[in-house]
DNA sequence: CTTTTAAATAATAATGATTATTGCTTATTT
DNA sequence: AAATAAGCAATAATCATTATTATTTAAAAG
């Protein structure tokens, strides 16, 4: 059976080709996508496809742990298909999203902060990123 | 001089009542407040003013670093009077948001990862406060 | 393979936080 | 005491996200 077809029914989803298009543009395609860039992005291959079926799709696999929503630009969501524990950069120039591994941080380690319990944990950082740094020194 | 006007002043901001308001709302009242909040809250002593005029005082006050932004809640920011770098905790029964004073992270003393350089950051936590994990341990 | 049925989708409207607009009012300058 | 520039209230507009509903479809049963 084919992998994305496996993963999502292990989930106990059901298939449908919307699913499998949305699941396809963010594993492929760069990560951090907002709901309206996936839209644009599926409606190549499904025209008739509604927005908001792409949203309701996002949070079947949000609450399947399929997918981490971050919210580092306050205006809209982006949706990333790694799941794993790990921050994010929003470069104030060009957008872009870049994720950032740290090393083992103290609030990382512990599940508590201050006497309380932590589930998740989000880190977002804002500044320029090394490609508008490198551009502007020339 | 007063002491809120001395600031305000400082920072080349034209003193109003509605401005010396807010201010005292985010310094007195419990913190991390959204703007609807303050609204409600200002509207005891200023009837008449508008929820627009609240958000352009605190565009205001965050264009002239006199208070931080967060977004923790998806949904809507809230708005703190301490600009100092530190972080936030979200608890998911009472919805209330907590400081998080780190001990030195390797990301915060850095103005740096992996080649990009930070001008800010939030860190924000999501969870069970001690308060709501001890009534539920009784 | 057809029928059945519960779930998914498309189209559309509604929501709600935030921002923009505009005419009136107030604070500072002359 | 004017003049001028900025702030405010009222209101409309924007825009991402969510809710609604009739139609279509995927999976299960026969
Ligand atoms: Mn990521
Ligand atoms: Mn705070
Ligand atoms: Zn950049
Ligand atoms: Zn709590």
């Amino acid at each position: 059976m084919e992998k994305r077809v496996e993963i999502l029914k292990k989930h106990n989803i059901r298939i449908t080709p919307q699913r499998l298009g949305v699941y396809e543009i963010l594993l492929d395609k760069n990560k951090h996508l907002t709901a309206e860039a996936i839209y644009r992005k599926i409606r190549v291959s499904f025209p008739t496809i509604s927005l908001a079926t792409v949203y309701s799709i996002l949070e079947l696999y949000y609450k399947k742990h399929l997918l981490n929503e971050i919210r580092i630009d306050f205006d809209k969501s982006c949706f990333d298909i790694r799941t794993d524990t790990h921050h994010h950069f929003l470069c104030k120039q060009c957008a872009e999203i870049y994720d950032i591994d740290l090393h083992p941080c103290s609030a990382l380690n512990n599940k508590e902060v201050d006497g309380h319990l932590i589930h998740e944990l989000q880190g977002y950082f804002y500044g320029i990123c090394s490609k508008c740094k490198d551009k502007s020194n020339l």
